[in-house]
DNA sequence: GGACATATTGACTGACCAGTCAATTCCCAA
DNA sequence: TTGGGAATTGACTGGTCAGTCAATATGTCC
């Protein structure tokens, strides 16, 4: 007897077949019953775990939101300074991402879908309050450019999801890891105060000056 | 007898009216029989001008990617500098976004819809192959960061909708005018070669204090 | 005016689908 | 054992909706 299995075998395949459905064929393309076929359990066993369609919809948004927002803040408090922080996010966040493409591409598709409830939305957002402090303690900090910390976040989010889709498209890994860190020098350089030539640090080396300063 | 109305009284009013309710209630939530209803027709005529729903969404699609593509490119070439036509080019963004909310959600809604067709995918896309064009020459001119011009556009393209999604939270027009100003300035320091402490160039007229606090 | 094409109508249909439910199995505690 | 609740099943239903079609209107050219 293993622990802590709190029955979720069917409801898990449930979550996860519709996942890929909802992606592939969204939302209304995919009959409740297929689901349950492609999950392998009868049609009423969807509607045991799940009240309605909309409620499976719901319940995958939240897990799926609050998961990203978990994966996007791992490690985040150990790094010591705001810039480090925001670095950690991005990376965070691509990498999650490429290696999640469902999920991301569930995110993307449904983030502004009016068949999400309104509560699931907002749940979702509470998982990504902790960036809207971090831009603020960066503004503080004088290290953000002083900007509109809704509009700076609204910005944030909007550009890592169009970089993690601009690296999406490319297969070798060689140049994902140059494409992630052109990303970053491009997240980087928008929102910094005192922006940089390389914005990464790491960068090429090249003895180069660092523009005035 | 006016002259040059190709017949498109009906068809227009269908259109006009699909879009308003496929951003409401999406694709799915929104019967052919709601939407000819409301344009005032009857249910044949949505028919007789779309063959299938499927044509209906589609075409709208591609006469909304590509109104936003031309509105886009307004003016840009008259710009002396490619720094003044990316500008130039999300200024037009962001008023066109705003003044055609519903055009803008849709577009937000529908980008990544299965339900859009691939062609009409990739004929949107067309209507933005001007932009690529700019990074290129911003690039080769020294005034743009060395990066992956598909990241660039990509990026560029998702950091302006949630710019826009930023704005058009905000009902005071005097403040919106300060958050196109924030988010331009985000977008030029991401791409710019050499940025600067005030990207806008028009900036606080204080002054002057570049750089350094 | 009449012939032909194009436009418009709305009642109708066949398919499909979310959700129900009565029956059955599974699991465990007493 | 057995009793009972939780889980599971799949045939079924009531409603909805995309798309059809035969009838009617409108316009245009000769």
């Amino acid at each position: 007897m293993n622990l802590m299995e709190p029955a979720n075998d069917k409801r898990d395949a449930i979550l996860e077949t519709a996942l890929v459905l909802f992606t592939e064929r969204g939302f209304y393309g995919t009959p409740t019953a297929m689901i349950s076929r492609e999950a392998g359990v009868a049609t009423g066993t969807l509607f045991f775990y799940f009240k309605t369609k909309e409620e499976l919809i719901d319940a995958l948004y939240r897990q799926i939101k609050s998961e990203a927002g978990a994966a996007f803040r791992a490690g985040v408090d150990r790094e010591p300074t705001v810039r480090a922080k925001i670095r950690r996010v991005g990376e965070n966040a691509i990498a999650w991402a490429t290696t999640n493409r469902n999920k991301f591409r569930f995110m993307e598709q449904f983030a502004h879908s009016p068949f999400v409830s309104t509560t699931a939305h907002e749940e979702g957002m509470s998982h990504f309050l902790f960036l809207q402090e971090l831009v603020r303690d960066g503004i503080r900090e004088g290290v953000i450019r002083e900007s509109d910390t809704d509009l700076l976040c609204s910005v944030l989010a909007s550009s890592l999801t169009g970089i993690a889709a601009g690296i999406m498209a490319t297969p070798d890994p060689a140049r994902q890891k140059i494409l992630v860190r052109q990303g970053l020098a491009f997240l980087w350089n928008g929102i910094a105060a005192h922006p940089e030539d390389d914005p990464c640090g790491n960068g090429e080396k090249t003895g180069t000056k660092k523009r005035s300063r």
